[in-house]
DNA sequence: GTCTATATTCCGATAGAC
DNA sequence: GTCTATCGGAATATAGAC
């Protein structure tokens, strides 16, 4: 019987780096603040993980999945239309991102320095899904890479430009909230008008 | 007369500052790679800025400028529309992106992070502004701020996102230029679009 | 103004005791 | 497995000659 209350050694480890990766980025990040969040010793870290960079890469290819996992499901999903993509998609992301919110900043910028490279072809994984078909039927004229630039942006955005918002003055954290749970229903409305203009 | 031909040292720093810094962002800069970019010696950066500190805030304030003080000027345009106003928009950014597309990542990548703090009031500057009326006459249902993330969202996500979706094989740099370039028609319609619904 | 050399701090990683 | 102590290198910043 494993105890519950208390993590392992390495998963508290994890769990601090997760916190103090995602908020300061490869570069900004200190191992030594890792072991103190996670109230252990900083030679344990180099114990579990042999270094910061392959720490980091763990952490990293959780966050990519975490954050673009989210979409084959709904994408191959062949009981919904269109419309009901858009919510599921609208839906599953404004929940995880509330949860989440630093998270696409910490990805997305990460991914553009190159501190990590993961191959994972999607080009084909997307053409062929059931969510590109129903687009092509839909509107045949549009690229659905064009689309998903769309959709993505409409969804994602809004928590990458936050800090920026904030600090102009024009939100707050519970305006935001509430903004975002607004554009759940506003989400699938403005996609559907985009695919068929 | 001025010679043209050759900047001046301080300026010769700092234009490697702005290359470096919006590339690896402020942690990952070390000013050794900023003296050896700008051809000259490290003391020297320390000789025109006093620290690393002072450099990057000096770069760091053009850059959020770049980025946003693009907008003032169209919002306060008494001459155009609606769409004219989105067609501004769409074209001042997508020129100005095409030329820096690391920008937005890295301005809005270091303001999350902190590491930048400037207090510019934009809320009665977006409140009072010409296109804030003309989007309550429009619809007066809609958060304008609702809006803006929408609108910046379809013009700026792409290029935070053209990183990641090189790597998993959806774009190329060509085939993402021609989007872009397709994008500039498109938004002004997307945005119209969604306003009315 | 510009350079070389160096002071000083910081950080990733390891040695070695328990 | 976990800790303390420390090594070795890297990074910012400065001293001082020219």
């Amino acid at each position: 019987m494993k105890k519950l209350k208390e993590a392992s050694t390495e998963e508290k480890i994890k769990e601090a780096a997760r916190r103090v990766f995602t908020e300061k980025g490869y570069s900004g990040t200190r191992t030594r603040d890792i072991a103190q969040e996670a109230g252990i010793n900083l030679a344990l870290l180099n114990y579990y993980f042999r270094s910061k960079q392959k720490l980091f890469e763990e952490v990293m290819l959780e966050k990519v999945i975490k954050l673009f996992g989210l979409l084959s499901p709904v994408f191959y999903n062949s009981d919904s239309n269109l419309e009901e993509k858009f919510e599921e998609i609208a839906n599953l992301y404004i929940d995880m991102l509330l949860e989440n919110p630093t998270l696409p900043t910490f990805v997305l910028s990460e991914l553009a320095k190159g501190h990590f490279a993961i191959e994972i072809p999607l080009k084909e994984m997307i053409t062929n899904s059931v969510l590109a078909d129903q687009i092509k039927k839909q509107n045949p004229d549009i690229d659905p890479i064009q689309f998903l630039f769309s959709l993505l942006g409409l969804v994602v955005f809004p928590f990458i430009g936050k800090p920026a918002f904030r600090q102009f003055g024009l939100t707050t954290e519970t305006d935001f909230t509430k903004l975002m749970q607004a554009r759940r229903r506003l989400i699938p409305v403005w996609a559907t008008a985009i695919l068929h203009s």
